[in-house]
DNA sequence: CGGGGGTGTGTGAACGTGCACACCGTGGCA
DNA sequence: TGCCACGGTGTGCACGTTCACACACCCCCG
């Protein structure tokens, strides 16, 4: 900047006011402006973050990363809507990777040390070391998918997970099925809990804990496990919720090699709306996410902290339409 | 900084020391330690990447975000392993998504910004104004995937798409097939167009023109198209290459509803060693592309350049081992 | 003719750090 | 005794900006 001041023979004040708006004569600002490109000038941010106090940054942090960040059919989606709503208010959205202790130690240097305003936090648990920086160092931030317990200063959007598990259950159940039974995977999140939670309470009185085959993941490779497992506990089982599409695909894997047709002898339903529920065979009935919307909103209240619009946000949680595609 | 001296007693280019290594007496350090735990001191990193002139950041820029993000099973282990060896380097991966114009200026002027010391890109075209800011600035910079023809002064690194191509399909050719087709993806990029020469180079004087069915993408719906036109053209084909697993994955449900047996009346092989591979039913004989390995790589060809090691770093191929399962 | 308000410009002080340099005391050595 | 190397410390400057302030000028109005 200096160096174009020197070159326009004008003020360093006045670039300054020809790049952020001011009181600047035409003359003066043609004069800048040639002298820009002639010397090839480009503004370091680095430095008007350091005076400004604020990056124009958010930080986008994806915990647990490796299931996350490779079989998460949902983590993309939700990047997207983030990134939508932080570029029209000129933000720029950077994801971090969180992959190691080391990961961590890093990652909590660069959230403290000014590169960003805001964070959006994906799947944090409480007890996190990286969360309990960004509560100490009052990051504005915004939590997706896991309600947290700890730090009420931080406000989440998710989905009504256990509502949404007992609407679905309800409509799977009124197709006539008699033995209906749950593939709960990844009851240690507070997401798999509660989709058990609304499980149960769809079926009252006709809840079996014994039709409830608990897996540990969300993926292809749980549902195979939980549907054996169910058919061995009950073969006259007529009906499934699993956790997810993901699980829900290997469960019809496992139907179809049991010579069970879908949704002939089992009605089965899944969870996420995700690219799974097209390409099983038949077309998956699921509860659908809202992840661009779920991104969009996360964003939209970390923007808002960043205004200072009034105090803590409140929660959102976002509606999810079932599906209702062929398999039950 | 300033506090952590005043608190101590001590000047601030002591405080620096004992944060960056130097002669430091013992006792300073403690009462320098001490202040910081009592102030609460955390290091500004964006002024020291100020005056350091550099930030100790590493941008990781996925062009092509939407089907790149949501669909491609392989960038996740891209940016995986680009981290593995950034994060030993001590260096923070930032992950820039690029999905409109307005991103696009907005991450040209990230990028000059001083924000990162050198960037990863995957999958850019050489007309796209990123690559051009980044070769403008001058900004250590290493391509994933397709090696672009402009720029010479920036390295790339991918694999050898049609020499895996011809391996793979010379072994499906082994097999006593005699009608092999593919369904060629993506020839608008150069991953696809090199699939394809390897496909012709394998098959030689049988190569028919006629068994190759070109589709946009490389995913699943794609296959299902491309497998039922092979179908109608030569309904006594008996071996596929697709261009990638999500097709192959595809092309098998197509083959499955006409009640062609795999590996029986059918060989099929694909392309990646994704997640598809495995979930298949019979699972999928692959080329086996390692994602984690060029991530590792890029990242490698980044930190040589900041290193300034000699000149320009040379380009790198990795090797693509065929992973033969019970699919052909 | 003097004063006031708006427009346009220059200047100095920050922002929080690293680094070169200067300085001080001590001990070893000629 | 003088010199030097070395551990240990303080100070000023630089990094590239923004912002507050001061100042100059012009025009208009009382």
């Amino acid at each position: 900047m200096h160096d174009v001041a020197a070159a326009s023979g004008i003020s360093r004040g006045t670039v300054s006011r020809v790049l952020n708006g001011g009181y600047v004569s035409a003359e003066a600002r043609a004069a800048i402006e040639a002298a820009i490109a002639e010397v090839g000038y480009v503004p370091n941010t680095a430095a008007r973050n350091l005076v400004m106090r604020r990056s124009q940054a958010v930080g986008f942090l994806a915990l647990e990363p490796h299931s996350l960040l490779l079989e998460d059919p949902n983590i993309g989606a939700i990047m997207l809507g983030a990134n939508e709503v932080l570029s029209v208010a000129d933000h720029q959205m950077v994801s971090l990777v969180v992959d190691s202790a080391r990961d961590t130690e890093r990652v909590t240097r660069y959230l403290s040390g000014g590169f960003v305003d805001g964070a959006i936090i994906v799947s944090a648990r409480t007890h996190d070391p990286i969360t309990r920086v960004i509560a100490q160092l009052k990051l504005p931030a915004t939590f997706v998918g896991h309600p947290p317990d700890l730090h009420h200063s931080i406000p989440f959007v998710g989905i009504d997970n256990a509502g949404s598990a007992q609407a679905i259950t309800e409509r799977l159940a009124a197709t006539g099925r008699r033995h209906v039974g749950m593939i709960a995977a990844a009851l240690d999140r507070d997401s798999g809990a509660d989709r058990l939670t609304g499980f149960r309470a769809a079926l009252g009185a006709r809840f079996d804990p014994r039709l409830v085959a608990e897996v540990p993941l969300y993926d292809y490779a749980s549902g195979v496990k939980g549907m054996r497992e169910l058919l061995e506990r009950e073969p006259g089982i007529d009906g499934v919720f699993a956790a997810s599409d993901a699980v829900a695909a290997g469960a019809m894997e496992v139907l179809r090699d049991a010579g069970r047709g879908v949704p002939s002898d089992v009605g089965i339903v899944g969870f996420d709306d995700s690219s799974w529920a097209t390409r099983t065979q038949p077309p998956l009935s699921t509860v659908h996410q809202p992840a661009r919307e779920i991104g969009r909103n996360a964003a939209e209240l970390v923007l808002r902290q960043l205004r200072d619009e009034g105090p803590a946000p409140a929660n959102v949680l976002l509606p999810t339409p079932i599906v209702w595609r062929a398999s039950a």
